[in-house]
DNA sequence: GACGGCTATGAATAGCCGGG
DNA sequence: CCCGGCTATTCATAGCCGTC
């Protein structure tokens, strides 16, 4: 291709290089965190499928929200990892420490968060309280996703809403190829109307992009780190 | 691009599409997951840079090998992940539950263990016994990798070796671009060799691909899962 | 037979634009 | 103001080859 003077007439200036520093200005900062981030959940997740490896990801945003992705689970994975770096003495240590979670919500209930959630942030797109719907846990068996909302603010609403929005589309995109046959130990139903049997015996690992959302509650109060307009 | 027939003479095939589907060969599986999961670290790590996020993987090869990826640091972003999931309040919740880490190797050791873990695997390439060294611990204060091997055989220290090569080279690929500045809190000093005062207020995220082997000490004896020659 | 490296190509994404 | 979608371009990587 021509390099240089040459340049007819583009609309887009398509993607350009960009140095690996921070970028400074805000918004594009993290209009880039939303990209690569969900780039990066696609890539976990196409890891899990081909390789069959798990992988647990947790994402704090420059605003402090919390995104998490795990297959099987993100507390399953992580609690075997602290026992291994806890106390590894070399055998035998299977048990999962105290620190793992409460419980994960089923599919169906995603449904219903997603649903509620996205109503309810098309209807006031203002401060809607807490969502604590997710807290019900159904632990269905062997779902990847988990974790739960817990204190959203406006702002919060809004980007665990985009959240679920990615993942609702990663998942289809995941299903249009893949389905999810049920393998392993007990698996639900359906995954945001996707129909479980689809090629039962064609592979059987499923992942799916967790995203995760916690209240900024770090902070006591309302100390600012200077991160973003929180 | 010409889609059928001619094809010249093409040295080699350059990428194909492939299926988003379990590999089915054990190998073919093995080397896209050591590639894939080289990517996505790298993926990570250009995330935290670029958004300022922190970010924690923690990854189960197929061969139960544990390989993880932190910043600041995989303890401290699970810690803080798993306090949010188990009691977000709303507000107040800032300590960190009873499973952060023990501890964390410095730099320094870091590369001395590196060496020593290549030395090893030279020597003998067999079983080495145990790797302990890094499990001392050090706490320069805000490092980003963690974690420690813990019982290796021969496989898993091979693996551990490629892990550190791969390692290795990420942290140069990024240092060439980056460099590190010391910022935040305390940055010890050096970095597989990189000298910190680089670009002191260029930008000042650093994030290392951290990663991480953990004995397959989660079945008490010899128990094979039918992955690969373990 | 596993590993590191190469090449050509599929895939991710930076910059924009339009809508909510 | 924020998000999803588009396009051109950079980036990651599947397949292979030479070594160990």
């Amino acid at each position: 291709m021509n390099t240089t003077t040459i340049k007819k007439t583009k609309t887009t200036q398509g993607r350009q290089k960009i140095e690996i520093k921070k970028i400074e200005s805000i918004s594009n900062r993290q209009v880039t965190f939303s990209k690569r981030r969900a780039g990066l959940f696609k890539k976990a997740s196409e890891l899990c499928i081909l390789s069959g490896a798990e992988v647990a990801i947790i994402v704090k945003s420059p605003g402090k929200r919390t995104f998490a992705f795990g297959h099987p689970s993100v507390e399953a994975v992580i609690s075997r990892y602290l026992a291994e770096t806890k106390s590894a003495p070399g055998a035998g240590a299977i048990v999962l420490p105290p620190a793992s979670a409460g419980g994960r919500p089923s599919v169906d209930e995603f449904n219903q968060h997603f649903d509620m959630v996205t109503k309810e942030l098309e209807a006031e797109k203002r401060r809607s309280a807490v969502i604590e719907e997710s807290k019900k846990v159904a632990d269905g068996g062997g779902l990847w996703w988990d974790e739960s909302v817990d204190d959203l603010g406006l702002a919060e609403l809004e980007q665990y809403v985009a959240a679920l929005e990615e993942l609702k589309k990663n998942v289809r995109m995941r299903a249009d190829e893949l389905m999810l046959a049920k393998e392993a130990s007990s698996m639900p139903s359906t995954i945001f109307g996707m129909n479980p049997g689809a090629n039962p015996d064609d592979l059987a690992d499923c992942f799916i992009n967790q995203i995760n959302e916690c209240g900024t509650s770090i902070v006591p109060h309302d100390f600012d780190f200077g991160q973003g307009p929180f």
